[in-house]
DNA sequence: GCCAACGTTGGC
DNA sequence: GCCAACGTTGGC
């Protein structure tokens, strides 16, 4: 099982509506390393969610994939912002997995806690000019994060 | 609001 | 295929 991150503005869309979806397709992302890394995601693997921007910002909770990525119809429809004209159904270029809401933590990790942890230096997240909507977490990163999410009710 | 860092675009 | 210009991301 791997481990990853995503973030999402929380005026766009929180984990608090996750929690309320239940499930949601994590589409509009267009990214060519950011859709790689969701095609590489494995059904039962976890991924930190975390909220950029908008204060407060930081990781706040715990979503889990529960379809594996598929082409994004949001690519297909002129309507959309994320129309893109050079993807076909047939040659799709963008593609997401479902993700499921797993849990909020009782407080959000703040980037400077993030920082405070073991084994946390290498994270993506923390890495300067770091912009991927779409990262890889490591075990012992996720492990450290758990933890101390743990360790504040 | 600033601005550093990065990705993408397009002229050549 | 280079790279300057531009647009976007995202913390502060």
């Amino acid at each position: 099982m791997a481990y990853w991150l995503v973030k999402s503005e929380s005026n766009s869309y929180s984990i608090n509506d996750l929690e309320k979806d239940k499930v949601t397709h994590w589409n509009g992302v267009r990214n060519y390393q950011a859709r790689n890394y969701l095609r590489s995601m494995k059904n039962g693997d976890l991924v930190i969610y975390y909220h950029s921007v908008v204060d407060p910002i930081g990781i706040v909770g715990l979503a889990r994939v529960v379809k594996e990525a598929y082409p994004d119809p949001s690519q297909f429809d002129a309507k959309s912002e994320y129309f893109d004209p050079k993807a076909t159904k047939e040659n799709p270029r963008w593609f997401n997995p479902d993700l499921e809401f797993v849990e909020i933590f009782e407080s959000i990790l703040s980037l400077n806690d993030v920082r405070s942890l073991k084994n946390t230096d290498k994270m993506v997240l923390l890495q300067r000019g770091s912009r991927l909507s779409v990262q890889p977490v490591t075990t012992t990163e996720f492990q450290s994060i758990r933890k101390a999410a743990d360790s504040r009710d």
